[in-house]
DNA sequence: ATGTGTCATGTTTACGTAAACATGCCGCTC
DNA sequence: GAGCGGCATGTTTACGTAAACATGACACAT
């Protein structure tokens, strides 16, 4: 490495409104009203200000204005480090709606979804500089006592329940897991096998019971889940056991979707004419797995901007309104699905 | 939605050092002491403090600490929003890496990664409270001269190049190419079909590269490469077209290598039967795609690290040095690359 | 006993901005 | 032509914190 040692980078603390003003011979009051866009301002004193701000480089100090305005233009994301798919998905989503409406995103990475963990990252949250905070969290439930969000401080949850002391936005859960295990039943199976999510997740939890709930209303047999992690590698070992009788499974996500296919490749079943297999998620990679997998198609980017939406109405209108937003969900069918063997 | 409209939830402005002092019965200096673990307080008196800071749930104003101090504690992040799976990761490692340094990272997500857009995404960086910015994009080099990076502001540049200007870390590509190649050749293919990555991008640029200097090297004949645009879509758009004497490709990343494998299943061709593929960047999924991905491993984690720990060193030590980490790269053989057929 | 050094604590000030209030000019109305 | 209102601009102040400097008490050495 070249050391450069800029001769005594001194003080890296752009000029201030002060200056600039000085500069421009005005007062930095008029400064700060060219810098706001406020209207009332003389269009040539406007100009020399503007000039000025260029000439010296100006740009405002946000923390300053911060400090007194008490906005920070910033929303505060609280994620587990070690993201899902859909979480990631999310995270762009909501990042995207986010600096279109002129807010930028505060991430705050958890490693462990513990509730210490959590305790810790919410205080650490709430001394930086966010007006509001989005969490996706695989916990199960939000109305842990433990878990003190700052007071007055809006939030959204995502992913998660939140009893309905704060604003929940979420995919369709249910009706996804319902439209999967629907299809299998049509298709003729007489019963569907479920690959479950981590049992903290909420997400995985409501999957569940909706394809109980599908396969109790048909009246067909219900086995018990196999539980995975999320990862492929669960996947993969669920379905090195997976019972001889089973043709229809019904994974909780496309990447135990993909590791439960691999392991049916590998011991001679044929996808679908042995086993279907429906994913949830469809990320972007599922349409080529092999075979293309059917799976639930998830509206991440309308989750985002839902969430951002509901958030800064909180934000900006001071108001506090509590309920839970569905964003639908899909099914989308490709050909890891088909008739059972007669 | 319940409207609950909170009964004029008053200013959400927590309490001041002012306040705690006060009700500790101290100067707000000694309460700014506490805050900030001084050891030079009496034990008794800190006790005070930490009570009656806790009684009111005094949270410091990060705003007001960071125009005294001129720090934010908060890394600025440039990327595309629609990113690939390296980049994600990347992010990940950096939010990881930066958490643990007691930084938090702040998102400045660009949609198309224009020369506008990004002078935009550069500008409003500036103004917010970062103190350094790690720029992951898709750019051929930053040398540009209409990217004008806030002077003094230090910064590292991931995927990318910037001359000499800037810290770069990044994957060492070429070397990667190379094992992915030189895999290939050693296997007994005559030759290395190419599937690279967009032409705007460096990373892509630097795979292409060394993969034809593999070839020329081993006297192979090159033939010109496909260009793909990262997704499985253009590696299934790929795959379809695939000349018929191709018994090997190297794909710039494992979306292409997926989509390409899957026009390959639907022409009726085996892998690594009939045709050998190597991915670039070993996703989580690579290894249970059909068959089994051989593939270029990146060490996303090491990338964010690195990146995090020379951009510290800038910040905290106010030095300014430039040079290229290089964080290597690895093959993973795994089932797409077999001998070709005889 | 006087001086000196150490340590806990208090007082003053400035960081850069924007709200609130103040000023002064010009044009218009009656 | 006197008064009034609108408008551009200036002055004062406060946001919450931490650095710099000041104070005062106590311990210990001479």
């Amino acid at each position: 490495m070249t050391t450069d040692t800029t001769p005594a980078t001194r003080s890296r603390r752009g000029p201030s409104m002060a200056e600039v003003a000085q500069l421009a011979g005005v007062s930095s009051q008029t400064v700060s009203r060219v810098a706001n866009g406020l209207t009332n301002v003389d269009a040539a004193t406007r100009d020399r200000v503007l000039v000025a701000m260029e000439e010296l480089g100006y740009r405002p100090n946000s923390a300053a204005r911060a400090l007194k305005t008490g906005r920070f233009h910033s929303i505060g994301v609280i994620m587990t480090t070690l993201s899902t798919y859909g979480n990631m998905r999310t995270l762009d989503a909501i990042a995207t709606a986010s600096a279109q409406a002129g807010y930028s995103i505060t991430l705050m990475p958890i490693a462990v979804p513990t509730q210490g963990e959590m305790a810790v990252a919410f205080t650490r949250l709430s001394e930086q500089a966010v007006d509001g905070i989005a969490i996706i969290i695989e916990a199960h439930t939000l109305d842990n006592s433990d878990i003190i969000l700052p007071p007055g401080l809006p939030a959204v949850i995502l992913d998660s329940d939140a009893g309905d002391r704060y604003t929940v936005v979420d995919a369709d859960q249910a009706e996804g897991a319902r439209l999967a295990t629907q299809h299998l039943l049509d298709l003729g199976h007489r019963t569907v096998f479920h690959v479950a999510g981590p049992e903290s997740s909420f997400s995985s939890a409501r999957r569940t019971a909706s394809w109980r709930a599908t396969l109790e209303a048909a009246g067909a047999p219900v086995l018990p889940q196999a539980v995975g992690d999320w990862t492929v590698e669960s996947g993969y070992r669920i379905g090195l056991d997976l019972p001889h009788e089973v043709t229809a499974v019904f994974a909780a996500n496309d990447q135990m979707a993909l590791g439960l296919m691999r392991a049916l490749h590998e011991r001679g079943l044929s996808i679908p004419g042995d086993v279907s297999v429906v994913g949830f998620d469809d990320m972007a990679e599922a349409q080529a797995f092999w075979p293309p997998l059917t799976t639930v198609h998830q509206d991440f980017a309308e989750i985002g901007r839902r969430s951002i939406q509901a958030l800064l109405h909180e934000i900006e209108d001071s108001t506090h309104e509590t309920g839970t937003t569905m964003v639908p969900t899909s099914l989308v069918v490709r050909e890891s699905t088909g008739v059972p063997r007669a």
